[in-house]
DNA sequence: AACCAGGAGAGAG
DNA sequence: CTCTCTCATGGT
């Protein structure tokens, strides 16, 4: 894995599937929203659960941070995890709204964003770097579940590599470049859900003839 | 009808 | 530090 065959990887997947244009929120209060409630669950799911926020005029950190848990909880039910989402979505809501007013003057002054984030309970890496990168703008690679696997079947390192070690890794090799973070993970979550799943779709998957792994028929 | 989905936290060893 | 368990709805 170095950064030039790691470039040639997104710029085959992009060529196939065409630019994807993450995250899909309205505005950054959404994205943010959306990336605690998609946690293990499927968009599917979720753009139901960010529905019925929008009408219950709870799609904004600043109105969840007043709402009640039992409100909250009745919206997000379909995206599962309803309870302890629900607690999440108040905690971070309130977290921002108290400490800076705003998501967008979070970002503006906070010293250390991603630390800071992880701080909040129910805010893990992945969640952390997704708002980072998606409604702050900036420089934070994420590895998901799909990464992972993905880059270890493609490039043969192991599945084990700790999260802070391959985001290095790639930080590295694609210094800070904020819109290829943003799309090479788009690209990467579409290759992984068509093709690289636990059975494998070798034959047909764009990456077969750089990819390490090869499927046994 | 088992399996998985754009994870995180808590506890055990 | 690395497993393992729990949380839970909805689609295949």
């Amino acid at each position: 894995m170095n950064g030039k065959n790691l470039l040639l990887i997104y710029a085959t997947l992009r060529s196939n599937f065409g630019f994807q244009n993450w995250w899909p929120a309205e505005t950054n209060d959404e994205m943010a929203i959306g990336a605690i409630l998609t946690q293990n669950t499927s968009w599917k799911n979720v753009e139901k659960a960010i529905k019925s926020l929008r009408e219950s005029g709870l799609l904004s950190l600043k109105n969840l941070s007043k709402a009640s848990i039992a409100k909250i909880r009745k919206s997000v039910r379909s995206s599962g995890f309803y309870k302890q989402k629900a607690e999440r979505l108040k905690l971070f809501s309130s977290y921002i709204v108290l400490n800076y007013g705003s998501l967008e003057k979070f970002f503006k002054k906070s010293k250390r964003p991603r630390e800071e984030l992880l701080s909040i309970k129910g805010i893990g890496k992945e969640t952390a770097d997704s708002m980072l990168l998606y409604a702050g703008k900036m420089p934070y690679f994420i590895i998901d579940t799909y990464t992972v696997r993905v880059f270890s079947r493609v490039f043969g390192i192991k599945e084990g590599l700790a999260y802070d070690k391959l985001q290095e890794k790639v930080h590295n090799l694609l210094a800070g470049n904020v819109p290829l973070y943003q799309d090479f993970h788009a690209q990467i979550v579409e290759l992984a859900k068509r093709f690289c799943k636990k059975k494998p779709l070798c034959t047909a998957c764009p990456l077969a003839k750089f990819c390490a792994y090869k499927a046994k028929s």
